[in-house]
RNA sequence: GCCCACGUGGCUCAGGGGUAGAGCACUUCCUUGGUAAGGAAGGGGUCACCGGUUCAAAUCCGGUCGUGGGCUCCA
């Protein structure tokens, strides 16, 4: 923890003090709400409330009645009421947080399990404060801004109602989320909400659809990706790039079915602990066939289709596997988490002396990989397994899990790569380093992964004939720099805004001619650049140039050639780029050469 | 999966108990125009689906499906 306190930050004060205020207001509306937390987070607050039951359901919030919170809010800043901070002892506390009756951890029979929880933490901790504004008084650690008069109340939005569990427990009641944000001046406010559209006009979704990248269709199903010409060209663009650099890196391609017999993943372990993530099996002839959820026990099997000796190693298997995953509905997200995929996978089989040097080359291809796309926001994370979840979670050999973790640390230690560590989020056969990333709209997730697998191996029996003549199990490596064509193309679309370098542009180039006349001549320019391996069209209609460029810019095509009557008389070409600027008087080898260049310097600019 | 919201032509959206609207896109015609929308005419929707209420439902109610926000992090 290198980082600066968050909590001295002033609008962390701020967003906590307006979560305080939310509180009140909310009980002042509703004397029966009980309350659950209400921390302060990135851009603002939420608090957690139950509001009893209607009927056989949950009462809840409906978004016209935040308008009148937020009206009380505002009130209870204009009342300026100072917050009031106090310590107790363990049983003082209790014995207050027991006056309470609206704190959800003491309340009868909801949350009986949790007074137990609360006290030990309570017992546990040294200083125990509490806040009290006003006619509301709550357990927390603050710091508070000194009066509610303090909160900038044109700084100040509720934005909108969750469902969420109580302590993010699915199997607990579900609570009604208010989400605020907060900031010193409408100003800010308005600047952070203007961003919030700004980031909107990225979100691949709607880009996506625009650029006629993907699309999604009701009748084949939710998370199952459609992809149009122009995703088609991306997909073939990444697989190239892939390609070139496992080859350069000693990979050797595989390909392997989608569908397997039981047994397969019975073996691999993928159906005792993974079971809840596959499609259901298709009964055959009285036997269950699985779509498989990951390549793995497949390369396993072709490593193991014959005796391997330490001179083969490392083995190196890649293949763009298909898989499909069934994600909870609720969890699917435009391309970035959807129910079938293609992986840039690839398994590598290695002895443990040679493992740090194999992961390591890893983890600098990912690298390279982002260097190559600019991709700068990203960080590591080494996600090792937790001792409650042996033989449910994760593979039940405690042993292993510690020794593997060591040699991943140790590996990412001597690559001096930064990395940070989290318990609990491995994969359930071994530690695994996960790159994170942020979407435009702000939601994190995984996009490359390189994962130890000491599991597998084992189960399968692999082995390979060291030195001395004796059997010996080798590491597995995991890695999908590349991560799936979905999800790296989902953030690929908002990293680039749509407009795409010109080596992985769909269309590279349109050319404008301004009137019929010069339609010939355009035609015969697609044609070269065609032969030249372009990807480039001309945009013959009747219109004025004027909607052609405006439509070829909308597409945000890299080039755009215009002929009129000077152009086809010299030769030439008046080349517009995306950006707005212009070369004149080029002339059409000129041209091609020119965007054939461009198209084959993967990190090259306009 | 759970809570909330949304679902009107290919797209973006307006409307809203009494025989469906706009802009863009599409088709045709006119226009042949130098760097982000030339003009006119035309075609296209059982208002997601199923059921209910009603003399009458796109509109109200219920269910289903789909999409989005959230439920993990953000101490």
């Amino acid at each position: 923890m290198d980082r600066p306190d968050p909590t001295s930050h002033p609008l962390y004060r701020v967003r906590h003090s307006a979560a305080h205020v939310l509180a009140q207001a909310v009980l002042e509306l509703y004397p029966n709400a009980r309350l659950g937390i209400g921390p302060p987070i990135e851009h603002g607050f939420y608090y957690d409330f139950d509001l009893g039951m209607d009927g056989d359901r949950p009462r809840t919030f409906g978004p016209e009645e935040l308008d009148e919170i937020e009206q009380r809010m505002k009130r209870i800043i204009g009342e300026n009421h100072p917050f009031e901070m106090r310590s107790a002892s363990a049983s003082e506390a209790r014995d207050l947080l027991a006056s309470q009756p609206y704190k959800l951890e003491l309340v009868d029979g909801l949350d009986r399990g949790e007074v137990g929880e609360d006290g030990q933490e309570l017992d546990a901790k040294v200083e125990i404060t509490f806040y009290r504004q006003g006619p509301f008084d709550d357990l927390c650690r603050g710091p508070h801004v000194e009066s509610t008069g303090k909160i900038p109340a044109d700084g100040l939005k509720l934005m909108s109602v969750a469902g969420a569990y109580w302590r993010g427990d699915e199997t607990r009641p579900m609570l009604q989320r208010i989400y605020g944000t907060a900031w010193y001046t409408r100003k800010e406010l308005r600047a952070h909400l203007d961003w919030l559209e700004e980031a909107k006009k990225r979100d691949h979704r709607k880009l996506g659809k625009e650029l006629e990248i993907f699309t999604f269709d009701a009748d084949i199903g939710p998370g199952l990706p459609l992809w149009l010409p122009n995703g088609g060209v991306l997909i073939d663009e990444l697989e190239k790039l892939a390609r070139e650099v496992e080859f350069k890196a000693g990979y050797q391609r595989v390909r392997t079915p989608l569908v397997t017999r039981e047994g397969l993943f019975l073996k691999s372990g993928h159906l005792p602990y993974y079971k809840d993530g596959m499609f259901p099996p298709m009964e055959m002839q009285g036997e269950d066939y699985y779509l498989k959820p990951m390549n793995c026990p497949f390369h396993h099997k072709i490593y193991d289709s014959r005796p391997r000796s330490y001179r083969e190693l490392p083995l190196r298997l890649a293949e763009y596997g298909t898989c499909h995953r069934y994600e909870p509905s609720g969890d699917l997200f435009g391309l970035m988490r959807v129910r079938s995929m293609q992986m840039n996978d690839a398994h590598i089989y290695c002895s443990e002396a040679q493992f740090e040097r194999e992961f390591l080359a890893v983890v600098e291809m990912y690298v390279g990989y982002f260097k190559l796309f600019g991709i700068a926001e990203f960080s590591m994370q080494l996600s090792t397994h937790h001792a409650r979840g042996l033989g449910k979670k994760y593979v039940d050999n405690a042993p292993l899990w510690l020794k593997t973790e060591a040699l991943v640390r140790d590996a990412m230690r001597a690559g001096n790569v930064p990395f940070n560590e989290v318990a609990d989020e491995a994969a359930f056969y071994g530690p695994k380093i996960d790159v994170q990333i942020k979407s435009s709209i702000g939601k994190e997730f995984t996009l490359a992964t390189n994962q130890v697998d000491f599991a597998q191996p084992a189960s399968f029996d692999l082995a390979f004939i060291n030195e001395r003549g004796e059997r010996e199990m080798p590491l597995c490596i995991h890695r999908a720099p590349l991560s799936t064509h979905e999800r790296m193309i989902g953030f690929l679309i908002e990293h680039y805004a749509g407009a795409f370098p010109p080596w992985l542009a769909p269309e590279q180039v349109r050319v404008v001619p301004i009137t019929d006349a010069c339609n010939d001549f355009a035609q015969r320019l697609v044609e070269r650049l065609h032969d030249a391996g372009i990807r480039a069209s001309a945009d013959t209609g009747n219109e004025r140039m004027n909607a052609k460029i405006r439509r070829a810019q909308l597409f945000k095509i890299p080039y755009m050639p215009v002929i009129g009557e000077r152009e086809v008389e010299a030769g030439t070409v008046a080349l517009r780029k995306r950006d707005g600027t212009q070369i004149k008087d080029l002339t059409v080898d000129r041209l091609v050469e020119l965007v054939v260049q461009k198209a084959a310097e993967r990190a090259s600019e306009l």
